[in-house]
DNA sequence: GCCAACGTTGGC
DNA sequence: GCCAACGTTGGC
């Protein structure tokens, strides 16, 4: 059964445009140095689960648009490279400490701004939303998911 | 630029 | 294992 992930990226470094514009509009989505979200990548994200593209960081957050989740889950290769922001000493190179899945692009929608989605009732449980929640990869439920999609134009 | 919330680190 | 210090996130 599918599952459905709202996942946040900075527009300046991976927007729903670049997604659309990138090689088989695929992008792996390398950096994330975060347990938690690492742990959806590598124990709950199957191939074909919906994605909520959500740009943070930026002038407008919100979701840009819709893609899904490309496996397999693979190692980071930016974890040892000393030249990326993402470089991890700490990494031991037999073991790696973070991977990545990959992300296609669906669609691109009309932004669904942060505010309003704020003020959007059938959101509300939406773990984004939570004070504080600043995890960049996050589980959606069905009912979450569809009210989305149900707010999004066109 | 501010700041609250949260995660990680490292001394003990 | 505790917890204070520190760094990061990300909206505003």
């Amino acid at each position: 059964m599918a599952q459905y992930w709202l996942m946040k990226s900075e527009p300046d470094e991976a927007s729903i445009d670049h997604l659309a514009a990138a090689p088989d509009q695929t992008l792996p989505w390398t950096g994330v140095r975060n347990y938690q979200a690492r742990n959806f990548m590598r124990d709950a994200m199957q191939p074909g689960d919906g994605v909520l593209f959500y740009h943070s960081s930026c002038p407008q957050p919100g979701v840009a648009g819709l893609a899904e989740v490309v496996g397999p889950y693979a190692p980071d290769a930016t974890q040892f490279d000393p030249a990326s922001p993402y470089f991890d000493p700490k990494s031991p190179a037999d073991k790696p400490r973070w991977g990545h899945v990959s992300v296609k692009f669906v669609r691109k929608t009309a932004l669904l701004p942060l505010a309003t989605m704020r003020t959007e009732p059938t959101l509300a449980s939406l773990q984004l939303l939570k004070p504080g929640s600043r995890l960049s990869i996050t589980p959606v439920t069905p009912e979450e998911w569809q009210a989305v999609l149900d707010l999004l134009e066109p």
